[in-house]
DNA sequence: TATTGTTATACTCTATAACTATA
DNA sequence: TATAGTTATAGAGTATAACAATA
């Protein structure tokens, strides 16, 4: 007896593949009143509060190309959010910082991603709540070691 | 006392986009085998055991634009996987159908999204994931409501 | 006028690969 | 040769807006 034809919705990747885009959207409507993407945010969040850092660590951290690291600074460079600087003693190194301007605004994007958050998950019983962080984090902790190398 | 500058890895949303995208990365990569993206998949299996159907109840359905079902379906008829048709009635219309070939394609392609499911949802605990699910699909019922309508 | 679908355009996100400068 | 970073190119995914045909 052959087995039937799945349907979208018997996978529970479909489901979080909805809902993290629904919360993802939400939260990139949020961060456009302040003329910022989701990628940009994370990066500005990488390096808040923090000197210079070289392009090479945030792609490892970010698990972005090198590539795609140059042209997110590009973006936020053009928008007055952050400046490239070069290394000091390697000449081939560069290093990312945010302006002053950009310090300035991380705060407010923090205070947008909570509140994104308590819309989404504020609602859920305590119980639920922790039960999906803790899923979720046992879940990254193993894809972290699974995940493909970019690069 | 100033509440503290939130980090990336504060918010729920922030692991559930993380883990989301880790998934459905896995599952584009099986796909791909069969050159076949995750959105093309999505719109076959809307598709499959159906007779003809109108972009317009795929834009629904799909949560897309209709200049977006038009682009995906173009695609689709490009590798020789659905078909295009004028609807009778109503000469406006026009209706997408699978070939004979995605008919024969599809069954493998859910093989596929099950395989992947079973490989990334198949080892946590049966009460853990029951739990996922149900918290996946309560919050899929909110957004629906809340969903901004597209187009 | 309203509706169905397509087309044109644009932008984000991401990758791969070639290239430059330096080590 | 190897490494850090940039540049060039490409393609998925999605949107908005203008348009054509039809109702």
């Amino acid at each position: 007896m052959p087995a039937a034809v799945s349907e979208l919705t018997d996978h529970l990747g479909y489901w979080l593949r909805i809902v993290s885009n629904h919360v993802s959207y939400a939260f990139a409507r949020r961060l456009s009143d302040k003329d910022v993407t989701v990628a940009e945010w994370a990066m500005m969040r990488m390096l808040f509060g923090r000197g210079p850092v070289a392009p090479s660590e945030l792609a490892m951290k970010m698990g972005l190309t090198r590539g795609a690291v140059t042209k997110l600074a590009d973006r936020l460079i053009g928008k007055g959010l952050a400046a490239r600087e070069e290394g000091q003693k390697d000449r081939r190194t560069q290093t990312l910082r945010l302006t002053a301007r950009a310090e300035a605004l991380v705060p407010e994007l923090a205070a947008a991603a909570d509140q994104n958050d308590l819309e989404w998950f504020g609602s859920l019983p305590d119980g639920e709540r922790r039960a999906l962080e803790r899923i979720l984090k046992t879940m990254a902790a193993r894809l972290a070691l699974t995940s493909i190398p970019v690069d």
